[in-house]
DNA sequence: TTTATTACCGCAAACGTTGCCGGGAACGAT
DNA sequence: ATCGTTCCCGGCAACGTTTGCGGTAATAAA
């Protein structure tokens, strides 16, 4: 009802649409006089420009897409927090998508920010997809698209994301140096960026401390329901049980520290754990976790602002790059060195 | 650019956009031959209606707001997903703005899904927010609005929120009948209707079993950063100190519980903790945290349900009413009760 | 054969905004 | 007196879609 437009104003100060469109951007043909009266006017009336209309005509909406597996993790809505408080003050306005993992819901998501005639496109990719050819016609279409953290090397943008190599690299170099030696790895989805990263980081470091590489030491999980325990189960019965669990998710990490719990496995006494999680109560379990963090935030931003920098410089912005921040490991009681006897 | 518009379909059949449109939703006033042709046109184009136009149009866009204080919170994420399963089977799509628990920002959203031209408002008061006197002027322009969680009782909506005052009587009856008798409450800013319903259910407990009220027990602190160490410090240092501590947010539980570790102060031998919290780790803290739960997602599900029944049938839809959903105690090791010797 | 009915379809306006084009008034220069 | 400028403003189309109204042709009823 109240709405009030610029056409309101243009029939109450008996002037045309087109000038008071013009005095409200302050155009330069336009008399002070008559700007004035419009711009004190509109401000009566609590003017605000209908987007909507904007978007049509314009065929963009000054908002940015932003789809992820879910935001019931602290990864990602800290990370969305990096978004929009940069997306805001650049004058975007964030639109959030959550794929839920689902290869069709990310799908449709990108449908509809495509319907929504977003400006740009920040994604990171679900655990059920491989096939990134819906993403690649977006982008053929000219869609500014910048990938985070679960990222594709099948296309072509700009991708952010932590330093898995590396985080993966020191998580385990840390239990090598507190004395273990078979150092289980429970991971995600094999086919993610992240999940390759962060095998090659702990073989790496296998390699580079001359311990062998097993790779039943090696359970890929998905991000359903919690699979920790059957894992577990199966890693204790190897013939030579392993003595450290280095898990890739705040969800593995959590679930392999119930199943140990209920296994009555003691931490880290009988085995050491470490995650590559973004708990923010991870010193306050029991014991206290050990973590690789990832800067959540700051990947956000950085992404945002690549986006933004693609969207509005479009020609001649810098090439595809992929951006690595550092991760940082954090040492508490879970990894403890304990002195074998 | 290849957004295809009924334009192109009606210019490669040669018919007139009117046709096209009626066409396309199944008019009757339209040759079947014709339907047809059309339908499988833009089906082969992959013809999607621009919801823009359609904005413009009808003055609404099938979409709700949803205003939270933050999303980097379980509780609130997992109702948004209970908003969302719900809102999508029934064809509307979900923005999401947060307050950051700022009353401004909070102002700034709401005027946002107002420009944006929501056909609903799904809200969750910031801490800030003692005034509603902007979202009573949107509700006098006809605006549904459905409060949820952390709502006001000066504005005259349909309002879903937890049993709080049930879930608060429960818990604080839980540790009396675990012994305990000085029973601290750390809570949230006083003007919110979560905290005094809870507050009254403590009080409510408290009273029934014969034990004094104590305003001293009770601290109130902010969403801000953490300050539960000097709380803990204050009450600690009471002539008679707590023996039990119940907090009322899932900030303050772990805030609590890492003041208690630091000051080495054993649980549950030395004081009991109970949250009023929605962790999802709750079970694997160190110790296993009691806690009120609160059926997030349910309560998103019933006011989403709530807000676009009243969407749909404006005029003669149920009046504003407050729907209590249940609250589950469930006890962990925090608040075992101890013999004292 | 005329009239009424039916089945189909097109025109144009409208939603709010911008931008191109054009045009009148006032003024200075020739 | 004529021309060129400058300053200010309005008309109109367009973005994609729906819808009321009108219109044509064919068919059925009289």
């Amino acid at each position: 009802m109240s709405t009030v437009t610029i056409k309101d104003i243009a029939r109450a100060l008996n002037i045309s649409t087109s000038t008071v469109s013009r005095a409200l951007r302050g155009s330069y043909e336009i008399n002070q006089e008559t700007k004035e009266l419009v711009l004190e006017y509109a401000e009566r009336l609590n003017y605000r420009p209908n987007p909507i209309a904007l978007s049509l005509k314009e065929n963009r909406s000054r908002a940015i897409g932003v789809i992820v597996p879910q935001i019931a993790n602290y990864f990602f809505s800290q990370a969305i927090n990096g978004i929009e408080a940069i997306a805001y003050n650049r004058g975007y306005h964030v639109i959030i998508f959550q794929s839920q993992e689902s290869y069709e819901r990310e799908a449709a998501n990108m449908q509809q920010a495509m319907d929504r005639k977003v400006d740009g496109l920040l994604i990171s990719l679900s655990s059920e997809t491989s096939d990134v050819s819906h993403l690649r016609a977006l982008q053929e279409q000219g869609l500014p698209i910048v990938q985070f953290d679960r990222v594709s090397h099948e296309l072509d943008t700009t991708r952010i994301v932590a330093d898995n190599f590396g985080g993966a690299f020191a998580a385990t170099e840390h239990l090598i140096k507190a004395g273990r030696q078979r150092i289980a790895h429970l991971t995600i989805p094999p086919w993610l960026s992240i999940t390759k990263e962060r095998l090659a980081g702990y073989r790496a470091a296998l390699e580079q401390y001359g311990l062998p590489y097993d790779e039943a030491l090696v359970r890929y999980g998905s991000f359903g329901q919690d699979e920790t325990g059957p894992m577990v189960d199966e890693l204790l019965a190897l013939p030579t049980p392993p003595d450290a669990f280095f898990t890739a998710s705040d969800r593995l990490a959590l679930g392999c520290l119930a199943s140990l719990h209920q296994r009555h496995i003691a931490i880290p006494d009988d085995v050491s754990l470490i995650g590559f999680t973004n708990l923010n109560a991870a010193d306050l379990l029991n014991p206290a976790l050990s973590t690789v963090v990832q800067p959540a935030q700051e990947i956000g931003q950085v992404a945002v602002e690549r986006l933004i920098e693609l969207i509005e410089k479009k020609q001649k912005a810098a090439p595809p790059s992929t951006v690595k921040i550092p991760t940082r490991l954090i040492v508490r009681e879970s990894t403890r060195s304990v002195v074998h006897s």
